[in-house]
DNA sequence: TTTTTCCTGTCAGGAAATTGACAGTCCTCT
DNA sequence: AGAGGACTGTCAATTTCCTGACAGGAAAAA
């Protein structure tokens, strides 16, 4: 099956395991709902989900549920009739209207109005709706795709949105990771972006050097592809060697390399031992050091609280008396 | 007595219990009212009920009281004539009209308005009714039934729901069982839907294996017939083979029955993996149940960080591939 | 197209960890 | 004094873990 996937750049796994999906689900008429961050490329997705369907030709017709204002959503997505309200000097086609065969993607569909979300319902299972002080009933032939960054589970407990909405919508779930956990596909966007804004400037393509890489690897990235490209462009237009260099990051990504947290030492705090792996990579030490370190503040503790006495602190441990004896042997920790 | 069920599946004694109660009434023109969880198949019910009743023939109306916005449901239910309000363009018959000689299915009535509430009540009681905006009284012989996944006793007490309304509606009380108290017709259902959607989607039926049956049925399907649905249609675009694993299931399924590893949940929150010598011991875990754990953790956060890609995980780890390799291995830690 | 690169799974040999068996040291109680 | 109990260290057998070597597959590069 040959996926066109418009502008869709990446190769993880974890973006390859979604795209699989999306091969699957596009010629076929189910609904889907999209979940992931915002800035992760919701409707890039959708966008080509909609491509590959067989909806292709018809329109694509987006419609960011967050950014207009409530009480206009409605006439917007469904229409209104002359006089409807005040400021209705004429009747208008509604999103839906327009989307006629094609697909209609309401992105942030969590922030929707329970009385919306009532009619949205109905356009989805019906397959018919009202323009706004409109009597007549309009058909509705639209693949409804609906994306959302918010936990739609937790909405429903909460009772802001309709749970026979939620499982209307959510027969095909695809969720889209947050650009950290998509790995070298951060470097792969950047090479992209920063090749698409150079040619807009025309200026050479910059490169990121080693140093930079590791430090756009290491970034979190909170506003995902959207934050990313942001940097890119702002690189293209004020980096001025065609190498770019760590001092030439944003202020953001070096500050967060920077703190590093405190000492090895750190792990063991107020009683606690805790690790994250950043910090780890951090420190430099691999997963078998991270984990002896560990065992040996438990051993430590242990001992303590077995006051000294090895058989009982093996015991505490879960562990066999020679065992630890044996642990306690490699890291020289003879007394206590 | 033959019941003939259009659609209806299952076996179960509470359905069965259901299905006699239902044979006998349908004859009748009693008042009927579902109760039961939202996505139980209320509407199924009415429609064998009306099947079953001597006004087969005559139209069968389903009406969504709570998918259609309330300042819309009166006319549409009841029609409205030309010029009653604003939009109101020509006149129009209601839901009760082209009912009429039928029966009318009044779904999720909570959530009518008290106001509409009155005039249902004397459409049932005196059998007649006004359009909008109209004078003139219409008969209406038609058999109402109404379903509702409230508890119409509480909303009673709590003033939302007509008393009067309540007991005329509650003639004879018809109780859905959610889908988890309806034992094996979980998989006659199951069943019946991979039928359907595969046919739709011309592939041979899928079958569900032995495990998969297992936890279908110990799932506690808090979406009812609704959510089986959704994830038999799921299955049917996603599941590459005719047989059905326990691995195609969807996480939910599989994380309710515990098939993932018994969660170290308890030491990971805020991101940290935290522990003191004391929870050890709470938790009945030994010295290398904790390390494992903290392990696990570590695995998953390097796999998520590197996109799913083993061999930069590894090498954030500091270990080898194959080293990572086993150890995801011995954790079933395949995907992710 | 072929070549190269990168990733992946399997496997077997060697390294390391775990544990049971033994043996020795204190101390207490009879 | 001698028996019993609680601890401890050593060691070799067993089990588990780690790693390098291979081989296959898929995608970029040539």
């Amino acid at each position: 099956m040959e996926l066109k996937l418009s502008g869709m750049v990446g190769r993880s796994p974890v973006l390859a395991d979604v795209l699989r999906v999306l091969a699957k689900v596009a010629p076929t008429d189910s609904t889907v709902l999209v979940t992931g961050e915002s800035g992760t490329g919701k409707e890039l997705l959708v966008r080509a989900l909609h491509t590959n369907s067989h909806r292709v030709g018809k329109p694509f017709v987006p419609v960011n549920c967050g950014a207009i204002p409530r009480e206009l959503l409605e006439s917007e997505l469904f229409g209104h009739e002359k006089g409807a309200f005040t400021s209705a000097v004429r009747s208008r086609q509604g999103r839906f209207e327009l989307a006629e065969g094609g697909t209609i993607f309401l992105d942030e569909i969590g922030e929707m109005d329970l009385s919306l979300q009532v009619k949205i319902l109905r356009a989805l299972q019906e397959r018919e709706y009202e323009r706004v002080g409109g009597g007549k009933t309009l058909k509705a032939d639209v693949r409804i795709v609906a994306a959302t960054n918010r936990d739609l589970e937790a909405e429903v407990a909460a009772g802001r949105f309709r749970e026979d909405l939620y499982y209307r919508l959510n027969v095909i779930p695809l969720h889209l990771p947050p650009l950290r956990e998509r790995g070298a596909d951060i470097l792969l966007l950047a090479d992209h972006f920063l090749e698409r804004f150079c040619r807009q400037k025309c200026r050479p393509t910059l490169t990121l050097s080693a140093e930079a890489k590791d430090l756009v690897l290491s970034y979190p990235w909170p506003g995902n592809v959207r934050e990313l490209e942001n940097f890119m462009e702002r690189l293209s237009i004020l980096c001025e060697h065609d190498m770019i260099a760590a001092a030439d990051l944003p202020r953001k990504i070096l500050d967060h390399a920077g703190v590093a947290p405190p000492p090895p030492v750190a792990m063991v705090q107020a009683g606690f031992v805790w690790a994250k792996l950043a910090d780890l990579a951090d420190l430099g030490l691999g997963l078998k050091e991270f984990l002896d370190a560990v065992e040996e503040r438990l051993l430590a503790e242990a001992l303590q609280q077995a006051g000294g006495v090895k058989n009982q602190a093996a015991e505490l441990l879960g562990i066999k008396r020679t065992t630890l004896i044996e642990k306690l042997k490699k890291r020289n920790m003879a007394g206590e």
